[in-house]
DNA sequence: CCCCTATCCTGAGGGC
DNA sequence: TGCCCTCAGGATAGGG
């Protein structure tokens, strides 16, 4: 569910929660996630004062005492949230993690449990970053050439190459299609198709879309919350996503979706033709 | 090598 | 009301 910018949404709002406090006794369900969980492993972590969350694209890192702890991966119904022990624990929560002293608990909540919560350590941690592309927002000139060069040898369609991890960061369904509106590219073009001038434009438009995004901490249409519970404000601000029948906001012209890879794309054939 | 499909799951919503 | 279908923010094994 979660793409860049609301997974960057989760780490701030989880380190407000988090940092400086213990952490307690471990519960988790026992149901599978994604890949099987070594709870032991993760165990370990426990009696030891979490000292922050990042994000690097839509992997999140929890590290306690200067070291990389936990990572966690929110798939598509995932949700990472801090809240009151008190609170009614919702059907899908897999594990809840007391914070001491505080009366407060980190919960991981996933319906379809594509997620998942691992234990982490610098090695891995960098070995997940490694086989990932740059972030958008940390780009430099180099990266720049390097993500259109890898863009431009690959025989895919241009959505699929946005949604491919290991190219670059951070961007899922939702902004592949907003990015490509907002540079005007159409998705079925392939990578190899298109001009280095068109590229620059892209990733400049990927750069708004997620900062666009990050800025309105994210969007939500279903489930998706931050680390304190709360949604995303950005669903106001699509211009294509799941709009189809609906006039572009630039032509008029009925946004069209279609299939790719499996998974909807969202355009206007007028301004992306 | 590269690329595509199916698959892991539950739940919501539409048509009949 | 219920049944069946499609769809959903992601990632990846394995076949062609």
């Amino acid at each position: 569910m979660p793409e860049g910018p609301e997974v960057k949404t989760v780490a701030r709002t989880l380190a407000c929660e988090m940092v400086g406090h213990e952490l307690g006794e471990l519960w988790h369900s026992h149901h599978r996630l994604r890949a099987a969980v070594d709870y032991s492993l993760l165990r370990r972590v426990e009696n030891t004062v979490v000292d922050g969350v990042s994000a690097y694209g839509k992997v999140l890192f929890i590290s306690v005492d200067q070291k990389p702890a936990i990572m966690a991966q929110l798939g598509m119904t995932g949700q990472l949230t801090v809240t009151s022990t008190k609170t009614p624990v919702l059907t899908h929560t897999h594990l809840r993690w007391p914070l001491k002293d505080t009366g407060r608990e980190l919960r991981y909540v996933d319906p379809r449990r594509f997620g998942l919560i691992a234990p982490c350590d610098e090695e891995q941690k960098e070995a997940i970053i490694n086989r990932l592309g740059p972030d958008p927002f940390l780009m430099t000139d180099n990266d720049y050439t390097s993500v259109i060069e890898a863009m431009r040898r690959s025989r895919r369609v241009i959505k699929d190459i946005l949604l491919d991890q290991s190219i670059i960061v951070g961007v899922g369904n939702i902004y592949a299609s907003e990015a490509l509106f907002l540079a005007k590219i159409n998705p079925s073009r392939a990578g190899s198709d298109i001009s280095i001038s068109e590229y620059q434009g892209l990733i400049k438009a990927v750069v708004v879309v997620l900062t666009q995004a990050l800025k309105n901490c994210g969007t939500t249409f279903s489930n998706y919350v931050d680390g304190s519970g709360k949604k995303g404000d950005n669903l106001a601000f699509l211009k294509v996503f799941q709009k189809d029948g609906e006039p572009c906001q630039e032509c008029r012209t009925p946004i069209i979706r279609i299939k790719q890879a499996g998974r909807s794309t969202f355009y206007c054939h007028q301004c992306q033709a």
